[in-house]
RNA sequence: GGGCGGAUAGCUCAGCGGACAGAGCGCAGCCCUUACAAGGCUGAGGACGUAGGUUCGAAUCCUACUCCGCCUACCA
């Protein structure tokens, strides 16, 4: 077996189950010694185990030195904050199934972990841990607060990353990052010194989402949009000398009319003709404010006139900035009408909105207001309705570095699975806006900008260290920006700087560009975009080729999980309860490969039950090894019988559809096929038919063979599995007899060309078929499941013969008493039958089975043999099937034709058999 | 307003041009058969959202519609 890692010098494994100490169940092998496997399997034993010994031995160390292909996974770096939440726990187990696969298929594995600072998430703890003291952050100062949060990260920080270690993930835990160390923060603000030299970072006054209970401002795709029911307020304003008419304009936020500089129409519209260059009365203020004409008014909507507030509202910023008007700010940062609105400054917006209205109707400047459906952001994090808000911030400019990103993504060189993400990243790229990245917030990298406080003096240095003295005035009192950077403009560095850059390290060298990045489509903008466009930017090349968005985990009515709601089942708990195997197992299996993941915790138990299957196959194929050592046994040498041939060739299809389904990234099929196959091949019929083999009177040599047989295929299956359930795969593997010293990092299993056996598929089908005829027939005949009975069958030579060959491990089986081949062609008199490929299953009467319902079952099944054949024999009529088809089709058609009528035939031939016999 | 998904068995999904439409869970019946009751066997259950069209043939391709979900947008 070839040994990927160096670990030449490691010891021999931990004996853990071979007879370790904690062998203490009462279950008896055969040989008398007892078994130190339980009869049901317990997770907790076993689970908490492994890690540990994982990581002692360096498995999942990245080693670049060796000249091996090489796989770059990076974790998304939870937040500091953070909980682990269900879809944590599914991104976690797809990412660790595909890296502990590619590990197996002996790549060189970096799965690097880490943890993002999360600005305004960890601020907020923080600052709700200092209220509960009594205490605000104003009162500790930048410095004090930054210490407390440091503290809080040191204590709390980990947390998440110690959850991780439970559910299994094969990380690099020497290549840890934080997005605020030490290196790492070198490199964000080198990013924006670059970018800033570039001309790509510039400051600027502009409308922000502004959250007033943050007291920051936010980026566009920190905002969330909820519709809501409101009401569209017509306000009428007074035109001067304009004999007591009005004009009057819609808003759904009365009281931003207080900061109104203008009234805009649209210079088409005729209504308004004599008004444009008017002067309107701003009520309450007095203030007076031009009527303006601009094209951007829609005259179709409220009455056609728009109040421009250029300091609470994009639009009207840019309005007003092309009519030369000033903007005049209303409210201050906690969202409260400031000094310039009059009466109402101090009072806090939603109160102030209600005033404004009550003031407006006692003046009969209320129109009226509609109900009104419409739009709202809300702040992600603490759901405070954002307030536009014009303020001072640093911005990068997107649209230069979207092109590479675009080109990236046309040129197939970044690749979406499932495709069609491909057109939302495409959609946001060619529209992405200008991304405003200072925060009002002390926790982040501060920006690295400098003022020279020398009154008069215009110098800004963009420096990652104070600077010397300033080139303008020689002064050397500078003053730090006072805001920090947005979260994401470390986060999009993640695929590079954690691994040293801008230092041409030798991590960076090996590992750059990643080979994958496994995420949720709901941070395509937010992260996966933008570390296309950094990658692009900083290191000339996208940071990996492939994007897998994940399902969004929500609860069974469709609810997108989270804290909030309540609806998230806690992971760890459900891990204590189901396994950590379970769940990561019933994540992956479920989960579709384009839709969202409906999510029942009583999932779990398709997991923890596989589990215990495979826990319970092991056990069974170790005990009936006996003391016999299954390594040196050259398969050459071996006489492999029918279900042998039969189950190698399954297993070569596992292995290969497996593979195939990882390699397609389609997670939940790869899951399924390996639980098919162990359950209902392995399990249900191999080891059901091998039984007998094993039996002490067994033939020795064919007992060898069947050991063989049935252990390799078990070490097969546990390494198809170790991805997807790493604990038990693990436990079972030390347990049995194997080669190398650790699952995870043992080959990932090959199909041999010799396994695949078409024949002896063909004729297990057969014998599949026999079996479960004679099943079905007892159960419809109502013969009591632990009676034996007698079956006959006819059927063509070959047939025969494989069921002689094959009656001691059928007999089984089917609960069959004795199988009498109809060589001689005839028929028992009165009997229940059934036709299996033409041959004719009977399970003879004699009192057994009621001849009438006997009778009415035939009938029933040549019915439906019937309707099936006439549809063969209309399209066989049709002149345009026989002429159109494809001529294997219509050659397929035939054969059913054939099938269907000697099948059908023998039906007959039964009923008239039952026609003769006595009614019982 | 634009875009994208989805609609198939009670539930969650697979099938995406040719044989009575499949799986898991759930349900019903029978079984504690010495690996597993966290198990085994058997079974019931479906107008493949609606209406048209293309085709020898449609759950599968096209069009329209209905209903759900998500994302996006400077109609205030």
């Amino acid at each position: 077996m070839p040994d990927f890692h160096d670990l030449a010098a490691a010891p021999e494994p931990a004996p853990v189950l071979s007879g370790g100490p904690q062998a203490s169940m009462e279950n008896v092998m055969q040989d008398g010694r007892p078994d130190p496997l339980s009869a049901a399997y317990n997770p907790a034993d076993v689970e908490s185990r492994w890690y540990d010994f994982w990581l002692e031995r360096g498995y999942f160390t990245a080693r670049p030195d060796q000249d091996r292909e090489r796989f770059t996974v990076t974790m998304p770096p939870p937040n500091v904050t953070g909980q682990l939440t269900m879809g944590h726990m599914l991104g976690e187990s797809i990412r660790d199934v595909l890296v502990r696969w590619q590990r197996m298929e002996g790549k060189d594995v970096l799965y690097l972990p880490g943890m993002d600072h999360a600005g305004i998430a960890t601020q907020n703890v923080v600052e709700r841990k200092l209220e509960s003291e009594g205490k605000k952050r104003q009162d500790l100062g930048r410095d004090g607060f930054l210490r407390e949060a440091w503290a809080w990260k040191e204590e709390y920080g980990g947390k998440i990353l110690q959850q991780l270690r439970r559910v299994g993930v094969s990380v690099d835990w020497s290549r840890e990052r934080f997005t605020l160390d030490e290196g790492y923060s070198r490199a964000v603000l080198l990013v924006f010194k670059r970018l800033y030299e570039k001309g790509l970072v510039y400051r600027g006054h502009y409308i922000v989402n502004w959250c007033p209970r943050c007291h920051t401002a936010l980026s566009d795709e920190q905002v969330e949009n909820q519709e809501v029911d409101g009401h569209l307020h017509f306000l009428r304003y007074p035109v001067k000398d304009g004999e007591g008419k009005h004009i009057t304009v819609a808003t759904t936020r009365p009281e931003t009319m207080l900061g109104d500089v203008a009234v805009a129409v649209n210079p088409r519209d005729r209504r308004f003709k004599k008004l444009v260059g008017k002067t309107a009365v701003l009520p309450f203020l007095r203030r007076e404010i031009p009527i303006i004409a601009d094209d951007a008014v829609d005259p179709k909507f409220g009455g056609g006139a728009l109040k421009v507030t250029p300091a609470h509202d994009p639009v009207d910023l840019e309005l007003a900035r092309r009519h030369g008007l000033q903007p005049v700010v209303v409210m201050d940062t906690e969202g409260r009408m400031n000094e310039n609105a009059g009466d109402f400054a101090g009072l806090d917006r939603f109160e102030a909105r209600k005033r404004v209205l009550e003031r407006l109707t006692d003046l009969g400047l209320l129109e009226k207001s509609e109900p009104y459906r419409f739009t709202l952001g809300v702040c992600e994090r603490c759901e405070t309705v954002i307030e536009p808000y014009l303020s001072l911030q640093w911005f990068v400019k997107m649209a230069p570095l979207a092109q590479p990103a675009l080109e990236a993504a046309r040129r197939n060189q970044v690749k979406f699975f499932p495709k069609r993400w491909r057109k939302v990243y495409r959609h946001w790229l060619e529209n992405v806006h200008d991304w405003c990245i200072s925060r009002q917030l002390w926790w982040g990298h501060r920006i690295p900008v400098w003022y020279c406080r020398k009154p008069g003096c215009p110098s800004t240095a963009v420096e990652l260290e104070r600077p010397g003295p300033c080139w303008h005035c020689g002064g050397t009192d500078w003053q730090q920006d006072e805001d920090v950077l947005d979260t994401w403009f470390s986060s999009w560095l993640w695929p590079f700087a954690t691994l040293g850059w801008p230092e041409e390290t030798a991590d960076l060298k090996t590992y750059y560009p990643n080979q994958l990045m496994v995420t949720g489509p709901d941070i395509i903008f937010l992260w996966v975009a933008r570390m296309v466009m950094a990658g692009c930017e900083c290191l000339g090349q996208p940071p990996y080729p492939f994007v897998l968005l994940t399902s969004i985990v929500r609860d069974a009515q469709g609810q997108k999980m989270s804290k909030s709601l309540g609806n998230s089942p806690d992971p760890m708990d459900l891990m204590d309860r189901y396994g950590a195997d379970a769940v990561r197992f019933t994540m992956v299996y479920l989960t579709p490969t384009d839709q969202d993941l409906l999510f029942d915790e009583k999932r779990c138990e398709t997991g923890k039950f596989f589990a215990n299957k495979v826990w319970n196959a092991a056990r069974l194929v170790r005990s009936r090894l006996g003391d016999e050592d299954p390594r040196g046994v050259r398969e050459s040498g071996l006489e492999l019988q029918l279900a042998d041939r039969w189950v190698l060739s399954r297993l070569a299809n596992a292995i290969k559809d497996t593979t195939r389904n990882l390699k397609t990234s389609r997670l939940n099929e790869a899951a399924n096929t390996v639980y098919h196959f162990t359950w209902h091949e392995y399990c249900d019929w191999y080891l059901e038919m091998v039984k007998p083999r094993w039996a002490d009177q067994a033939e020795p040599r064919d007992r060898r063979v069947a050991r063989w047989v049935a252990w390799k295929v078990l070490d097969g299956i546990l390494r198809l599995l170790h991805p997807f359930m790493p604990f038990v795969t693990e436990e079972l593997w030390q347990a049995l007899p194997h080669e190398g010293e650790s699952l995870c990092v043992a080959a990932w299993p090959k199909a041999r060309r010799a396994w695949y056996d078409a024949q002896a598929e063909a004729q297990v089908s057969f014998l599949q078929g026999v079996v479960v005829a004679v099943r079905n027939l007892r159960a419809e005949m109502n013969v009591p499941a632990g009676k034996r009975v007698p079956v006959v069958v006819r059927g063509s030579r070959e047939q025969l013969d494989l069921l002689r060959q094959l009656t001691p491990q059928l007999l089984p089986l089917a609960r069959i008493e004795r199988l009498d081949l109809a060589y001689d062609g005839l028929r028992p008199p009165v009997a229940a039958s059934a036709v299996v490929e033409g041959a004719e299953v009977f399970l003879p009467l004699e009192g057994v089975v009621d001849v009438e319902s006997e009778r009415a079952r035939l009938a029933r099944e040549a019915d439906r043999l019937l309707t099936e054949l006439e549809g063969t024999k209309r399209k066989l009529r049709n002149q345009d099937f026989l002429s159109k088809a494809k001529p294997e089709v219509v050659d397929r058609e035939r054969q059913k034709l054939q099938q269907f009528e000697e099948t059908l035939e023998k039906l007959k031939r039964a009923q008239e058999a039952l026609r003769e016999a006595p009614a019982s």
